[in-house]
DNA sequence: TACATGACTATCC
DNA sequence: GGGATAGCCATGT
């Protein structure tokens, strides 16, 4: 049984546009919580279906992280490199410019 | 109700 | 830069 918490976790996760990838602190911030372990704890619990990226959350570092499903974190940096998002090191390459901020979704980026 | 666990993060050595 | 410890919130037993 899902909580609401962990469905609106899912829920963030489906946000995460193709090719681009986002913290888990990114998502905690996005519900209104400062529950990063709850968060990571959600989303190791989810379904693992195509319809929740769970691959496109990686640690704040830009590591990969971890990984339930397949063959763990192989299969994780498979994916995102599947979808445009070059892995090395079990490092996202480029992850400050990948990682995906909700706020620029929500908020003009160009500002005032 | 209380204790232990976890796909984390930040700080200290 | 790398390893270990403490803090954090939600979940499960």
């Amino acid at each position: 049984m899902a909580t609401v918490f962990q469905q609106r976790v899912w829920d963030a996760l489906r946000l995460i546009p193709r090719g681009r990838v986002t913290t888990y602190g990114e998502i905690a911030r996005y519900l209104g919580t400062g529950a990063i372990r709850a968060v990571g704890t959600a989303v190791g619990k989810n379904p693992d279906a195509p319809e929740v990226p769970c691959h496109r959350v990686v640690r704040g570092d830009g590591t990969i992280g971890q990984y339930s499903g397949g063959d763990g974190v192989p299969t994780k940096i498979a994916l995102l490199k599947e979808e445009g998002v070059p892995v090395a090191n079990k490092r996202v390459v480029a992850f400050d410019q990948r990682m995906w901020c909700y706020s620029q979704s929500t908020t003009n980026p160009s500002g005032s």
